[in-house]
DNA sequence: CGTTCCTTTGAACATAGTCAATAAACGTGG
DNA sequence: CCACGTTTATTGACTATGTTCAAAGGAACG
């Protein structure tokens, strides 16, 4: 019996994280695993899709990071959403081409559902890319309230607070984790420059709130950092 | 026959819009009429669902505009999303209790679907709900980009040009539209304070690009607002 | 017609951005 | 394993954008 590498902890399978989102059981689990094709794998930094492409009727991230981003005319660009293992990218029923990307933030696995489904395992399906964009939608309004109405301070660790719980439920528990993206796309994310996300981090680590080391986070203050941001569900 | 009222060109039938977005022809519209049950109204500043509450399984508004917003610990508020008629608001499947409220920013009409339906009126209903779900998330990212990547001056216009591309859906066509908004919403929709918002639509109407009195938008400089937030679609 | 809400203004302040340079870590090929 | 080039992190000085506080003027509305 080995012990969990780093990795493992920090990108749990999938399916424990859709369980934990969806309250599946291990049949219905099985009935979607049936739906999803053969993994598909990208290595970092890989575009999975890119802005004008029409995205599959499904996308399920299996193993590694994803992020969703746009960039203005002027090169400003804004990640729009980290994709955790378990996330589920579905399209639009009105087929819209994507004005954005999808890219690999580490090397990933996932998986597009297959066109012939039993109508069944279609259904749960459906209900699993249905809970899964019920909180992710949930995700997308907290983003816009930490952009809106938070100091950088908040923005990083309701931002950290929100990644954590998101790979709780993928069963990665502990005041650590491993976050692959650098300071400048943090920035991206929480909509400051890097510069100013380094000094952030270098404040928080001065008040023994969090230490932010080459993409290890530790949570020194667990209630300082919740008091932070106020009560949140 | 009469002129259209300017209730008439703000706040069109929604149907118009419904049909615009998702391409429904008039026997579909008409099957999806059929699942709403009477329209129900709150006059301006009632909530139609408040924070804790769950979402009905769908919520149509068919006239007014209504805002989805939350609020911090502290009172700082965020506006995460204006709603405008025709468009649907769907419970998720895992029946979460919100945690923003929805609150009629005009008097409005709205519809909640019934329960029993037939099954042919509920497959245009579920693709309605489906089509006005995609283009929903398409505006969260665009809100997102704005509060994280815009400048004032950019969030206003780029604001105001989504209003009037999603009225347009509806009918809503020229220079001039109402935004039954008071600055200060507008400040907690864009993520700036009502002092900021006041002093950057003077100097939008200073540098002859638009003009904003009372809640009456006019384009005085079309191109060059559309200039100055780049390409979109 | 008075009250309330909304808008406008000014001055001082704070937070975050810019620019530029240095240092540290990383990856790659020799 | 080391040398090199590249990316990422760190620092300082300066600037800019947006906030705060407070007060006054206007509209709307009973």
């Amino acid at each position: 019996m080995r012990g969990l590498s780093k990795s493992d902890r920090n990108h749990p399978p999938a399916s424990q994280r859709l369980v934990a989102l969806s309250g599946f059981d291990a049949d219905q689990q099985a009935a979607i695993a049936r739906c999803l094709a053969r993994p598909q794998r990208s290595s970092a930094r890989q575009n999975i899709v890119a802005c004008g492409d029409v995205l599959p009727p499904l996308l399920a991230l299996l193993e590694g990071w994803a992020y969703r981003w746009c960039v203005l005319a002027d090169g400003r660009r804004q990640i729009i959403q980290i994709l955790l293992p378990g996330d589920i990218v579905g399209a639009s029923p009105a087929r819209l081409p994507e004005v954005h990307n999808l890219t690999a933030l580490t090397s990933v696995a996932y998986s597009v559902a297959s066109p012939s489904l039993p109508q069944a395992d279609g259904d749960h399906l459906a209900q699993a890319v249905g809970v899964s964009r019920a909180w992710q939608e949930r995700f997308l309004h907290r983003q816009i309230t930490r952009l809106g109405r938070m100091s950088a301070h908040e923005r990083v660790v309701d931002w950290l607070l929100e990644i954590r719980d998101r790979l709780q439920l993928a069963g990665c528990d502990g005041d650590e984790m491993l976050v692959p993206l650098t300071q400048e796309m943090m920035a991206d994310a929480l909509g400051l420059t890097s510069v100013h996300i380094n000094r952030t981090l270098q404040s928080l680590r001065r008040s023994r709130l969090l230490e932010f080391e080459r993409g290890r986070v530790t949570f020194l203050d667990h209630s300082g950092c919740e008091m932070m941001i106020g009560e949140r569900n």
